[in-house]
DNA sequence: AAACAATACGAACGGTCGTGCTACATTCGG
DNA sequence: CCGAATGTAGCACGACCGTTCGTATTGTTT
């Protein structure tokens, strides 16, 4: 069961098709995905590629989970790793400011684009990014409850995490959109003065 | 000239279809626009259509167009009437997430949608769509400072304004993805906090 | 060794896309 | 009133889409 050289190969190529399938969804959204431009880019047969996912909803489904998995160990993981409260805080807006100026994704944060891709279209795929958005939404949330409640900052947790996350999207969407790294710049002086 | 029947009759037919265009692209994009829908829906021909604008990245930039007049119309122009300094600031706000959560365009907030499609891709529209969302950002931007030189606020005008734009557009954003009018709670006490 | 499961392929399907070309009313300027 | 300009329709094109099918190959299981 483990040494399944079949299963083996069919996930090799499953992890390369997603690979290349995260970073075009993140610049032409997962509605400009297409099997066909996949398969040609990385010299596979289309039907091929179909075959490994089934229909295109499951490719797209694939992909966001993928870009979940990449954007968790970029920002989640590491920042779950530091003390609660403020520093905690700290780590997760400047690792997500560091995934999003880092072009982790070509295309910038891919959530962002994809969210506001899919977001007035109903779907399984809306709901999965949905549910991606809205775990990191509560993973902030809660990090912002921890730092009121150990005396860190004082005010409404809850307005803080918004704007903190507000914050980020915005530093993104407006560097992708015009270039350079000055939204970035207002973003970490607007945090900063937050979280002091 | 003006009595020019043909024109007149064109220049209708433009704006019927500019109408359903901006509806359309604001949730299915201005890749998700496409001649042929277009046509089916208002019961034209597609090559019709095609005539009134030469090609499908004319429509686009069409519709850009469209949809920034209908923005204005909506957010800039009541807001420009209102006295400068902070009540100007708050009368963008309101007038802003009203926009939004009136859904002015069945989508939210079209260049929200639109911006985050094109940002990473460059060409004509690309430009339009950064032009548009830059000059509202100026629009704050120069009201905020006009806010600080009359003495209504102290800090960085910059980070007010980038800080003002950042939390509407993530509530509009939070809206349309989950559904539910709290996100704009949340973007009115954050900005409530941030004038007063 | 035989039966089976999975990868990957090439060819073809019906459909939609953007884009031309042609044709025909209608309405204009002279 | 006539020829030109214009709005709109019909039709055909090549390209690409997602999907299906048949098939050769290869690894696993019994």
């Amino acid at each position: 069961m483990p040494a399944d050289g079949r299963l083996a190969r069919g996930d090799a190529t499953r992890r390369l098709v997603l690979r290349r399938a995260v970073d075009v969804a993140s610049v032409d959204g997962l509605e400009g995905l297409s099997l066909g431009r996949l398969a040609t880019e990385l010299e596979l047969s289309k039907s091929g590629v179909f075959a490994l996912f089934g229909s295109k909803e499951e490719l797209q489904l694939a992909t966001v989970e993928a870009a979940l998995e990449i954007f968790r160990s970029y920002v989640v993981t590491p920042a779950a790793a530091v003390e609660p409260g403020v520093p905690r805080l700290r780590a997760i807006c400047e690792n997500w400011l560091d995934y999003s100026e880092k072009r982790v994704f070509p295309g910038g944060c891919f959530f962002f684009n994809v969210g506001a891709e899919v977001d007035a279209r109903p779907g399984r795929v809306h709901d999965a990014v949905a549910a991606a958005s809205g775990s990191f939404a509560a993973f902030i949330r809660e990090t912002a409850v921890e730092a009121v409640a150990l005396g860190h900052l004082t005010g409404d947790a809850e307005v803080l995490a918004f704007e903190l996350h507000a914050l980020g999207r915005a530093a993104n969407a407006d560097a992708v959109l015009n270039g350079g790294t000055q939204a970035y710049a207002l973003a970490r002086r607007a945090i900063g003065a937050r979280l002091s």
